[in-house]
DNA sequence: TTTTCATTTGAATATGAATTTCAATTTCAT
DNA sequence: ATGAAATTGAAATTCATATTCAAATGAAAA
């Protein structure tokens, strides 16, 4: 099993780039960063850090850690897109809580099997999906106000 | 069971808004259409049949259908918002051609269970959700070329 | 019908995220 | 160290979405 790192390093390799000190800096901030970051998003994460980055390069990087299949993109239906770690185990779904933008991560081998079923039924090859439901989070229906979840 | 253009109507009604010739002409050819379709998408298809109507009124008029309940937003994960017409019976699911871009609605309510179950366990109160699988449909899957399924 | 007042329209403009440009900088191999 | 090639990042561009505002239209009153 390669670790995040290792595979981005490895697909720098194999396409002849260069491993930069804001690759490195970006990639490791993302990865350690357990939540869907949109490219602004990262950015400031990075700034916070102190690490200088131009949004365009934080842009380029997120993009070759997708293609290097160590991140995924998730689009959360705001119109930004935003990427997180791609797990090793399986996909997963989202539960995407409207009140306080925080998700679960879910996974259900039986919805799985369904949907494979339901291909197979229409002769259509499915490559890959995307499966969120929306609604309200366990935190946020016990509340009354509209804070955040955190 | 109250038709589209009526549940329109009535919309325009409850809100103090006028019924004029282009939500009519604009509504009406949604309607007829079976198909996704984008602002400008409709806007060409206005054209088309020689209707006017500028595309800012296109755009506030799907507006206005999607909150009559008339019309449901489908995102196809390519970044411009679409609308469907909403149907009567239960919500569906896609499977969406990416060699041509056509799209298979599906509906599975052993998935829907499934989901509510899978809910459910996370303390979750779903209100909508969106499940679209991605891959080469049947006929695209025959064909050596890429050329588009109409 | 004519006046009055609010709504609607649509060309133009603004917004905002995604993407590209290009000159300056950095990296790597020699 | 040198030079060719890749990378960076500020700025510009693109493109869909959304808004502005003056002119047009609609509805209601006189």
């Amino acid at each position: 099993m390669k670790t995040p790192i290792k595979k981005f390093r490895k697909y720098i390799d194999d396409n002849n780039l260069q491993v930069t000190r804001q690759r490195i800096d970006i990639a490791g901030v993302f990865l350690e960063s357990r939540r869907h970051l949109s490219v602004d998003e990262l950015y400031e994460l990075l700034r916070n850090r102190g690490i200088s980055a131009g949004r365009a390069t934080v842009f380029r990087t997120l993009k070759l850690l997708n293609k290097s299949g160590v991140a995924d993109e998730v689009d959360q239906g705001d119109k930004v897109t935003r990427y997180e770690v791609k797990t090793e185990d399986t996909h997963h779904d989202h539960l995407v809580c409207t009140v306080c933008d925080s998700y679960i991560e879910v996974y259900s081998s039986q919805i799985e099997e369904m949907q494979e079923k339901l291909c197979a039924e229409h002769g259509f090859k499915p490559s890959s999906h995307r499966l969120d439901i929306f609604g309200i989070c366990l935190k946020c229906s016990k509340k009354k106000g509209n804070k955040k979840c955190i």
